[in-house]
DNA sequence: TTGGCTAGTATGTCTGGACATAATAAACCT
DNA sequence: AGGTTTATTATGTCCAGACATACTAGCCAA
């Protein structure tokens, strides 16, 4: 009658919460009574109750029991965009142009995020990419030079982006958004006036020792970042 | 010698990864063979793998077995900030203004957001939040009149945020990001010229039938959105 | 009262086995 | 050669039992 498995579990425990059979702060049954209860083995409930746990909707702890969170801990998750795909899921045309491509010394901001890494010359890299031909958004990309291979890949034939997904796997990083004013490159580039609201995304990719790059992207007025919780 | 357990095989499984031992796009060893190379029993390292495909490192099909992503979707999930422990985490105290409470027609733009829940009349909420005593963000918030029990809650003494964590559990909703000018009104409560780059957060939460409430979350200039991923 | 010890208990994890499911590869029949 | 059925196989899930671990609570002694 009612769809098996630990998912139909972690279910019925999510609509005993939503109809506050169960009540935000009170303690539920052990697993070993849940299970005696669904007819199943302890380490389905298990299976069902640590998922809910990590969602944020349940607390556990050993010997103490399993309660419903306090204060649902509600956390979104986003994919990380790669512009290419996110303007094709629009439905339109994805292009970009090479911008520069330099060995600077990184501005003041940059050097502070980027470390040791940044003690030298870096490769800065900008991008203007578009949607059907209009302005999407504007990377400005610093990249240590440490990190590549000898014979320097060519930039102009494979992007700096592709090649980073090709031969950097699993670096770890930050992530940070914000609403800036555009500056006048980024206003320029963007065809906007100085100063309209930009929403901008910056990452920084760390490797095992040092920072590998730093992006900042700033996307055309109207950009929205959205996401179902 | 090595840790045991299924988080030891997950971060053995990503070190190989990272050192380009199994490299993306690539097929990986059964599971079968992987416990046997680890000792251990099947059950452990499925485990170990599933957590990882959750995450976008590996690709899993039936039969086809698993291989590396080859654009490992990188996904970052914030916690949903609640005002006040933002505030509290730097070491800031919150307090909060309420500016106005009414029952009000919704404008255009939050009654197509929230439906048919919009038909009538909304209950507006708007809160400034301070720390330390300074402006940090204008709450505007509509809610369903429909949610609230009979003698409706006085919301001059408890306040509509912990009203509904209380009483609302666990409902859906979506969340998204922008970057926007202050218009007149935020301008003036935060303290800031009419257009200033603002982050603006808008939430959307949903019950079983309508729409429950819509709160537009203006931040003070100068806020960043920021996670590890 | 305070501090430390001890027993009890709920969750965390693992095992070795089993069957279900989906997708591929091989065999088969036009 | 081309399409269809069948066999194979890797993952998905489950079970029953076991031990590990961390935490609570109660007891006892200083």
């Amino acid at each position: 009658m009612m769809a098996q498995g630990w998912e139909a579990i972690r279910d019925e425990v999510k609509r005993r919460i939503r109809v506050r059979d169960w009540t935000p702060g009170s303690i539920i049954p052990t697993e070993a009574e849940l299970a005696q209860e669904f007819g199943c083995a302890r380490g389905t409930v298990n299976r069902a109750l640590i998922d809910l746990a990590r969602a944020g909707v349940l607390e556990r702890r050993r010997k103490a029991g399993t309660r419903v969170a306090l204060l649902p801990v509600r956390q979104a998750h986003f994919a990380i965009p790669v512009i290419r795909a996110e303007i094709a899921a629009r439905g339109q045309i994805a292009t970009h142009q090479l911008l520069a491509l330099d060995r600077v010394p990184p501005p003041v901001p940059v050097a502070a995020r980027m470390g040791r890494a940044a003690e030298g010359h870096l490769i800065y890299v900008e991008t203007l990419f578009l949607a059907d031909g209009r302005p999407f958004a504007h990377e400005a990309r610093w990249l240590n030079p440490a990190v590549l291979p000898d014979p320097s890949p060519d930039f102009a034939e494979i992007s700096v982006n592709e090649w980073l997904v090709a031969n950097v796997a699993l670096a770890t990083g930050d992530i940070a958004f914000a609403a800036e004013g555009a500056d006048a490159r980024v206003a320029q580039v963007l065809g906007i006036a100085l100063g309209t609201p930009i929403f901008v995304t910056e990452r920084l990719t760390r490797g095992a020792e040092a920072a590998i790059t730093f992006v900042r992207l700033s996307h055309a007025p109207g950009y929205r970042m959205q996401t179902a919780l």
